[in-house]
DNA sequence: TCCGACCTTGACACGTGCGTCAAGGTCAAG
DNA sequence: CTTGACCTTGACGCACGTGTCAAGGTCGGA
């Protein structure tokens, strides 16, 4: 029944223990104390940090994660479906549509450097064939 | 050849002074200076920071906005494709795969937000049914 | 001429996602 | 029993993107 500690948990998610305990003050991820007072985290911790991490070097804030992370599957405990609060289901969709307008943005102007780069090779490729 | 001050600048893209002078401090916009000692911006420049706060509210940094900034088309000058350093492409090269990671993380979580969404309506509506 | 609206730079403050260090508790190995 | 590796909380600091306020210069209109 006992998981990992920190550290532990900080390594193999590729953290700092500094991290995670961030993420915990944040309420995106909970631990259990023993007699200790160490933390204390299931094994599905792990993927969740992981998911968490990946999320804010996407660009999304911790208080963006916390309200996706629960309907994202993961290797996690089991998604809810009863009891979902009409407020939790708006707010879901208003991040779906900020995540669709943010996906959105991100293409056009990444198909943008990429015509840009690729309209450089053709030129580089053109002044060779010519020079 | 006079543009527009910072505060019709501001004003027309939606965006404060404060940040309009951020944007000029880190170059990713400049100004001409009349007699006044007052700010001149070109026409262009409005387009350009309509583009930099869809950056910026897409996620990305200023860091990143100013190295993809002069291959992005909008209302501005003409795009240079000459004496492009190749330190400057692959600069860019690395920008837009990045870019690509990130579309494809958002996009990986906001259709696993938009599925549970899905699925917490069709529970709803087959509750209904049999209620 | 004076007021009000605009501009200037500079500085302080805030929230976020961390790094880092301090001061102390816990625990297994020697 | 001591050492050292781990844990705890707390605090200070930093970079970023902005808000906000201060103290002053510039200007056009009453």
């Amino acid at each position: 029944m006992i998981g990992m500690r920190i550290g532990e948990l900080a390594a193999r998610a590729g953290a700092s223990t500094r991290q995670v305990r961030f993420y915990e003050a944040k309420g995106l991820i909970t631990s259990r104390r023993g007699a200790n007072n160490y933390r204390d985290y299931s094994e599905a911790t792990l993927g969740r940090v992981q998911q968490i991490r990946e999320l804010l070097s996407a660009g999304l804030s911790t208080q963006v994660i916390a309200a996706i992370l629960p309907c994202l599957e993961s290797p996690r405990d089991p998604i809810v479906f009863e009891g979902v609060l009409p407020e939790t289901t708006a707010r879901l969709e208003r991040e779906r549509d900020r995540l669709t307008a943010r996906i959105e943005v991100l293409t056009r102007n990444r198909d943008a450097v990429a015509a840009y780069l690729d309209e450089l090779r053709r030129r580089s490729e053109q002044a060779e064939r010519s020079g």
